[in-house]
DNA sequence: GCATTGACGAAGG
DNA sequence: CCCTTCGCCAATG
């Protein structure tokens, strides 16, 4: 992987509008590397990018994921409660769970059986 | 350029 | 325990 968000950290990026991309990048970059089987929370991928107290921004950077010229398994990405709160976004309103129990996650109710097991923390698979 | 919205999250009522 | 409010920051009207 050429683009990687592992160390955005100490990055002093210039808070100009003239950042565009850098912030989507670093979610898009984040979520492909989420393993198959496997899901995080946007609250996560926020901590993990310096951005914890807002969350928001991550869901959305998934909005443009759509767009991102590499796809992004945004199916992976729930909210804290392991809610598929994205899946009106998706094609389909089940799309997204399909996607899901494809990778053998099981879902109920909209949210991720076994979640916390499931749950897969950037900050710690990358390494903090 | 101000007001509203949003695939979130934590806190308060 | 359910619902509302606030914060965060970028995009959109």
């Amino acid at each position: 992987m050429k683009k990687k968000a592992a160390k955005i950290k100490q990055e002093e990026k210039p808070r100009s509008t003239t950042r565009q991309y850098s912030f989507f990048e670093d979610v898009y970059a984040v979520v492909r590397q989420v393993p198959k089987g496997r899901v995080t929370t946007f609250g996560a991928i926020a901590s993990y990018l310096g951005t914890k107290l807002s969350a928001r921004m991550v869901g959305w950077a998934m909005n443009g994921a759509h767009t991102a010229e590499q796809k992004v398994p945004a199916h992976r990405v729930v909210n804290r409660n392991g809610m598929l709160s994205g899946k009106a976004h998706f094609a389909t309103p089940t799309l997204m769970q399909e996607l899901l129990e494809k990778e053998k996650i099981k879902v109920v109710d909209d949210t991720v059986v076994n979640f916390e097991k499931l749950f897969w923390d950037p900050a710690v698979a990358l390494g903090w």
